[in-house]
DNA sequence: AATCACGCCAACCGCACACCA
DNA sequence: CTGGTGTGCGGTTGGCGTGAT
C-alpha cells in the first residue's frame, strides 16, 4: 500500500492529485450516478474543478479515468473478441506499448482494458508460443536485448523496439533541410501533419484514409514500395493522420512477413543516398518502426544503423 | 471449512506535453 | 520566453474473486 504521506511529500504532485480529504479507491453507484449526471449535464472537461462541481469527494483525474475507462456510454463491456484480439496483437506490433493508439483502432476498448488484456492474457500467450511480447520476434533472437528497456523512455519514443514518435516525425521532417517537399502542392507538412509511410505499391484498397498518395517517388525496390508523404485533409491532430497510415499496415501485415526474406535481399546494398529525400531524415531513428514489421533491412536503409 | 496462491482488473501515480496568460 | 495549469498516457499496484490444497 502506498503511503499517502509520502506523496503530499512529493514536490512534483500536481495539485489534482493532493489526496486532502479525497476519497480513493473503488467508486460506488452512487458516485458514479453524480459524475454521469455531472458530464450529462455540462459535458467533459475542467477535470480538476469537475469533482466539487459535481459534489464528488474524488480528484479530478479520479473522476476523468472513471468516465473514461467505465462510465462513458461508448465503451464495450465484456469479453475480448478473437477479431479484437487478433487486431491488438498486428497493433502492438506496429506500435508497441501505446494503448491510446491502439484502443483508438478498436472501437468501445480502452486503453487500460487493452493494456489489461495484453499483461495478462497476450504476452503470456506469445511468450509461450516463444515470442517476445516486446518485439514480435522470437525470444531465442532477442535474449540479448536491452533489459533496461522495461524502464519507462520518453513518452516520444515509448517503446524503443517497435514505434516512433509521431512528434518527431513531423519535426525532424520540418527541420531537415534536405527535406524537399512534396511534389504535390496540396501537401507540406506542419505539426498536424504526419511524414512518410511506406506501403505496398500493389494495395488495391483506394478508400482507406485520405492520405496521397506520391508515386514513383522512391520506389526503391522496383516495385512493392512507393512512398506515401502524409496530408489528411488537415485539421486532425497527427495521431489521427497516423491512424488512417495504419490501415494498410495492419491488413498487409501478413504481407510483410511473407516477403520478409525477400525485402531484406532486395533492399540489402541500398544506401541511403539511394533513397528519395522524401523519406524521414537520416537523424531520424525510423529503424524501429520498419523493424517492428519485419523490414529490418529496410531500416537501415533509412539511416538507423542496426546494432 | 480454512488457507493459500494466483489471475484479473480498476484505480492510482508520476511524467510529459499542450496550451495559455 | 516562462511558468502555471489542464489533460492524457503508460507503468504499476492493491484488492477481490476463484481455484487448488
Amino acid at each position: 500500500m502506498r503511503n499517502p504521506s509520502s506523496i503530499a511529500a512529493t514536490s512534483t504532485t500536481t495539485p489534482c492529485c493532493s489526496k486532502e480529504g479525497l476519497k480513493r479507491g473503488p467508486w460506488t453507484p452512487e458516485e458514479d450516478e453524480l459524475l454521469c449526471s455531472y458530464i450529462r449535464r455540462e459535458g467533459e472537461g475542467k477535470w480538476r474543478t469537475l469533482p466539487k462541481r459535481a459534489g464528488l469527494l474524488r480528484c479530478g483525474k479520479s473522476c476523468r479515468l472513471r468516465w473514461m475507462n467505465y462510465l462513458r456510454p461508448s465503451v464495450k463491456r465484456g469479453q475480448i473478441t478473437s477479431d479484437e484480439e487478433d487486431l491488438i496483437l498486428r497493433l502492438h506490433r506496429l506500435l508497441g506499448n501505446r494503448w491510446a493508439l491502439i484502443a483508438g483502432r478498436i472501437p468501445g476498448r480502452t486503453d487500460n482494458e487493452i493494456k489489461n488484456y495484453w499483461n495478462t492474457h497476450l504476452s503470456k500467450k506469445l511468450i509461450s508460443q516463444g515470442i517476445d511480447p516486446r518485439t514480435h520476434r522470437p525470444l531465442s533472437t532477442t535474449s540479448n536485448q536491452n533489459p533496461s528497456s522495461s524502464s519507462r523512455p520518453p513518452k516520444s519514443n515509448t517503446n524503443p523496439n517497435s514505434s516512433i514518435g509521431l512528434k518527431e516525425i513531423s519535426e525532424a521532417i520540418n527541420n531537415d533541410q534536405n527535406y524537399r517537399p512534396t511534389r504535390n502542392p496540396v501537401m507540406s507538412f506542419s505539426e498536424g501533419d504526419l511524414g512518410v509511410v511506406a506501403v505496398r505499391l500493389d494495395q488495391s484498397d483506394n478508400n482507406r484514409g485520405t492520405y496521397n498518395e506520391e508515386e514513383n517517388n522512391s520506389d526503391v525496390n522496383n516495385g512493392n514500395f512507393v512512398h506515401y508523404s502524409g496530408n489528411c485533409g488537415g485539421g486532425t491532430g497527427d495521431e489521427d493522420v497516423f491512424c488512417s497510415f495504419l490501415d494498410p499496415w495492419i491488413e498487409e501485415d501478413v504481407f510483410a512477413n511473407q516477403l520478409h526474406q525477400q525485402q531484406q535481399q532486395q533492399f540489402n546494398g541500398i544506401t541511403h543516398t539511394d533513397l528519395d529525400p522524401l523519406v524521414l531524415p537520416p537523424q531520424f531513428g525510423c529503424g524501429t518502426m520498419w523493424e517492428a514489421n519485419g523490414l529490418s533491412s529496410f531500416a537501415s536503409a533509412f539511416g538507423e544503423e542496426e546494432t
